[in-house]
DNA sequence: GGTATGACAGCAATCGATTGCAAGTTACTA
DNA sequence: TAGTAACTTGCAATCGATTGCTGTCATACC
């Protein structure tokens, strides 16, 4: 806040020696160079005359910036700000800065957001936008940029990530509603270009064969994003069809809450007609109407060891990636219950939907 | 992505001309300067070789650095994320880049971050953080930083922020409640440094007056924090009371959110026996049980009106200090409505809770 | 035909810090 | 006592770009 930044050369006038000495004294890895005498006496003066190191000139020289770049897709989604906060945590106990980016899914802005992070010499990456094949992130692995992958991975080698156990996660949720009673379990799908979007799925079939329940193609909707927009349509396919679910597990939290909306529409009741479950667990979960019985991962965790493990790779460029997976567990709310007999008409289309009554209406 | 990076000189020596002049060339404001044939072909170059201007080296020489802080205090709060998203567009679109950094409310981190972002040359802040008297903040704009302040204000000179008419969201909380026939209307103040703290309380204040009610000390609770938290228990001293309220102004959806909490602990309906209104109309406000009613604010127009007046300000350091005040409107849902009887027994304390049983039992 | 005018572009210092190299001290050994 | 090793610290180049100043050259004017 001072008016004039003051300077190594200052500094360095000021203890009478040179800049060079300042410089090497004020970096604790020089520091043993000088004279512990010298030392203590300049970075006495450093500290009178409030002189604070550089940094942008200090990265020109060095090419480091003890700052990371972090790539959300959409900053709006309650999942990632608990990710960043666990990231921001670790990092500033390093001395590292995040710098957070939001994508809002779109390649262009990443790939620009990517280089304008890279131009400002950051050390690494945290990035959570990826997808299965992913041109611009598989490039920045290559090229030797420090990166880990948070939440989402890649298909490929050499990889750095901390993500969650996807198929476990939805084994969860299927195994729950099949212990319930249901029987009829559809799934929202997220987008299968990435891994969450396509372990979720897996995970899913696999868990309704295990529960000798008979696959159905039918019960399968795609969400074209992880959205609560593309929930809702989705939901709707899936209760226009003939024989309509009694339980759906979607492949994250905000498809979840689009099949809210989806079944109000219909005049349908969460539990009371059809359970839901959501995944992720993302703050508010608890909150909604009615509260969400969904797959919990551990957010700040995922965030703080994403970072650990980028630091790692940065102070080791030759560190060995490495995939941590988290064990989800389930919390179970009040959007999940035994099936009740089946009530509804049997026509094909949803009927007209009455109004948009409230999920939970009051007594 | 490339190995190593091409660099001014290598453009100039590629061109057969001087480095300066590929500078000129370069900077828009200095390209007149050129010959527009020589122009032409440095660029040509320039694009063939894939160079790229490095921020650092330029940010080192320019002081500027075409980036911008973004100080909030809690990313984790929904409120954020939109006026953020708000913040970056504009910025994106006139070729800055925003720096977010949260800070937890603790100023220590603060005065870090903003040191931090300062030493990279941060051409200037939109800060969320502020409070009344706030001594980082008044620092920062006496220094002639360009400072935008968003959401709360500082009580001093030569301000500049974007705020929304905190009296008059109170006021139209207030007036709902009242119309629907309460009288007995409750407020959980913010904390009372900060200007949405204070004004949201006066403005309920003056509203209670002009409705021709009489004011009541012993509804007014003091809430510490903008959180779930502290909105419980402040909601649960208000029902503590001889005498309860039916209605609940809230000075945020957060502390509303806590007033369900303490509703539901109680074994209260909302809205059945206590109306909650929130404010901030945060995202999926709409979504919790019960959809919560709450002053709308146009959480992304006032991100964007931020940014653009501290472009406004960065490019002109003479400009006029401006305080944009947003009109708010009251969104009407789920969690209020007209008061009961009173049926509750008339006892000073609360009973004993009811274990946390959902605040919308199901049918 | 000589000089004033102006358009271009090169030169070199500069932003603030880092670091290999070398010089100067001091101390210690043979 | 000369010689060498171990410390310290200064010197200066460097990172990549910017910009005031200067020099050059062509054109224009009288």
């Amino acid at each position: 806040m001072s008016q004039r930044q003051v300077t190594m050369r200052d500094v360095a006038r000021a203890a009478g020696v040179h800049p060079g000495t300042v410089s090497r004294v004020l970096n604790p890895r020089t520091r043993p160079l000088v004279n512990p005498a010298t030392a203590d006496r300049v970075e006495q003066v450093a500290r009178e005359m409030g002189y604070s190191l550089n940094p942008i000139a200090r990265g020109l020289k060095t090419r480091r910036s003890f700052s990371v770049g972090v790539l959300i897709p959409d900053l709006t989604n309650p999942l990632f700000p608990p990710i960043i906060r666990g990231i921001e945590r670790v990092l500033d106990a390093a001395g590292y800065t995040a710098l957070v980016a939001s994508t809002d899914g779109e390649p262009a802005r990443e790939r620009l957001r990517l280089e304008a992070l890279i131009a400002r010499q950051v050390d690494g990456f945290v990035i959570a936008t990826a997808e299965r094949r992913h041109p611009v992130v598989a490039d920045a692995i290559a090229s030797e940029l420090a990166v880990v992958l948070v939440n989402r991975t890649i298909e490929g080698e050499g990889v750095f990530a901390v993500v969650p156990d996807d198929r476990r996660g939805s084994a969860m949720a299927v195994d729950h509603l099949a212990a319930l009673g249901h029987t009829r379990i559809a799934h929202i799908a997220g987008p299968q270009q990435t891994t969450t979007g396509l372990l979720r799925y897996r995970g899913f079939f696999e868990a309704i064969e295990d529960a000798g329940l008979a696959p159905d193609r039918g019960l399968i909707a795609q969400g074209e994003a992880f959205t609560i927009v593309a929930g809702a349509k989705a939901a709707r396919e899936l209760l226009a069809t003939a024989d309509p679910p009694t339980g759906i597990v979607a492949a994250n939290d905000l498809l979840a809450l689009g099949a809210y909306t989806a079944l109000a529409e219909a005049g349908l009741d969460c539990p009371g007609d059809v359970s839901v479950v959501g995944f992720n667990d993302m703050p508010f979960a608890d909150r909604f109407a009615p509260p969400l019985t969904t797959v919990h991962i551990p957010h700040g965790h995922i965030g703080a060891r994403a970072a650990e493990l980028l630091l790692e790779r940065i102070e080791d460029p030759a560190a060995t990636p490495q995939t941590l997976v988290f064990e989800p567990t389930l919390r179970v709310r009040g959007s999940t219950a035994a099936p009740a007999r089946r009530r509804r008409p049997a026509g094909s289309g949803a009927t007209a939907a009455r109004g948009s009554r409230a999920a939970a209406p009051r007594p």
